[in-house]
DNA sequence: TATGAATGAGCGTTCATTCAT
DNA sequence: TATGAATGAACGCTCATTCAT
């Protein structure tokens, strides 16, 4: 049976079937095939709307790092909160409760895809953060000098400690607002 | 003609030839027989000391990481220097200056494998790391509940500042310290 | 210039060509390669179609054994004979003397395919000639007690003549029909 | 420790250790390697003694089979029994019930191998009996007149029924004896 | 006689990609 | 837009064999 869509529609198919798989079994051993069977659809469809497996991979894990950015940023965005506010409202760091990409971001499945996609999603919140902390500092609400250093620092040091086993989820979740009080003297 | 090594020997010179290719080129693009072109050697020599690919990938990742940290843990071992004199002595950050591994450390190369290398180094940091607060907490120089959380978010940190190409090679090595003493109240 | 089959005109294609091969230099010397070349194909084709070069074996030798069998049961088979009649209208012993398959069956070609070759088909026929003993049992022809007992006996003796180079053709023809009719006294 | 052995010591050696993995793997899965490996000897050391694999192999399977035939005439042998008595003293039918061999002519293990080894044994065996039938027709016990076909209709024959599972252990041995004696009308 | 590191050719297999339909 | 048979290049890996020791 012949099902055509939406090229959109088609190409957001591949996508998120793509990041499911490569995220099971890492780049090397998923094949354009193990993405077509997944999707009962032939191999070929999948150069219609990427021109390599490459461009595949690097797109989807690039939209997904920017859906996990702004699944964090949503709570945030446009609220007028001020810094000492949304530290308070954080719950789980820099990560989601709900949904599926829970167990992604948690690094279930393939490791080498996991950690790529985290230095990723810490690349894109940095800026964010920035911002925070720039709109912060104009209030008067913290005084630092180099707040892109420090959002730096806050957000890969949170990432480490996601990806520290050793902490459980209620200390991972506490960490980030322990850090941004104490450092910022929130 | 034919060239007999010593097996450990000849083990070390894959694990260096691959390290080096592997950096060039990324693991996936690195082929068993770009490695043993390299080194003017049979493909199927790689295979007495390694059983595949990807385990030797992993041993040579993994060794590399620790020759890293090595070297950063070594001004510091048996120094008998308390916290603040360690900082203090820090120089660029948690990274060397001189050495082969300048370059490796510092993202030239394939990016993809600066990463994972990076994340393997941050995970065996910690708990040396985590040990020097633990020692200074004995004696009184600092006070901190939770050492693995904050040798975690230090160690962390400072790798997004390293990745971070906005700082200056001075500022890296700033940073550190500065976080150290900040946090700390060295 | 690419040429499209049917899957199944393809497969067979692969099978018989396979079969060619394998009886010229036997399963060990036969490289996927060469089947391929022969016909005119890329390798990776015949792993559309067979999972393994083993696999492509086992059922190329297989289906042929079970088209040597159909061969030789053909002429039996629904003719309503009684058992002597068959008996006496056996040519060449369990062979064929027309087709393609004379050559094979006759161990020209790679020794080792022909006797793996020759056991399967003895494997296949042995439950035939058994339900032709129970026929003959039944309507009392013979009276047989074991006919499983006598089907193995002789379908393997037959073959062993057959294999037997100090036999004539002629010798291998009369020699069946020898042993069937005194044994069980036709 | 370097082992060293009278040549003909470890020519046997080898082959006896080459015969048993053969059996268990089959010649294509069986490397040189794995031979030298169960023999706590250096790979190098088997072409000291055979030229390639491939003699190795087929001495050793030829070997073999002599021996089984061998152990199969030997209570036969120089005992001055005319026909009756010996096939009234047959046991196993050809097989033999002591001894490592008795897993390997049954087949367990390795397939391909031991059709192979079957066959070449059958070889073997058919001018043994033969003579034994020729003797027997000379001092008129029996009278058959082509006795090297009879003699490859027992000994295939058999065959069959030895590699016929669907007999009992019981119903293998017995069966050449009811063979030879109700066709021999011994 | 024995070792075992090294060779080098080749094999089975995979797979991104193409293209006729 | 979609199919899927076919390509072709390369890859990981194996292994019989060699040879310096």
């Amino acid at each position: 049976m012949r099902i055509t869509k939406e090229p959109e529609e088609r190409r957001q198919e591949i996508i998120e079937v793509a990041l499911k798989i490569f995220n099971q079994k890492g780049y090397e051993k998923t094949s354009i095939n193990d993405i077509a069977k997944e999707m009962n659809v032939a191999q070929g469809l999948c150069y219609r709307y990427f021109s390599s497996k490459e461009e595949l991979f690097d797109i989807a894990l690039n939209q997904y790092a920017e859906e996990i950015v702004e699944r964090l940023y949503l709570p945030i965005k446009d609220k007028n909160m001020n810094l000492k506010q949304i530290v308070e409202d954080m719950k789980d760091g820099f990560d989601v409760e709900d949904g599926d990409y829970y167990g992604l971001f948690h690094g279930e499945g393939n490791e080498k895809f996991h950690n790529e996609l985290s230095l990723k999603v810490c690349e894109k919140l940095v800026p964010i953060v920035k911002k925070l902390l720039d709109e912060a500092n104009e209030i008067g609400e913290i005084v630092v000098e180099d707040t892109e250093l420090y959002a730096t620092f806050f957000v890969y040091g949170q990432l480490g400690i996601l990806l520290n086993e050793k902490f459980s989820l209620e200390e991972k979740r506490y960490s980030i607002r322990k850090f941004f009080m104490e450092i910022l003297e929130l």
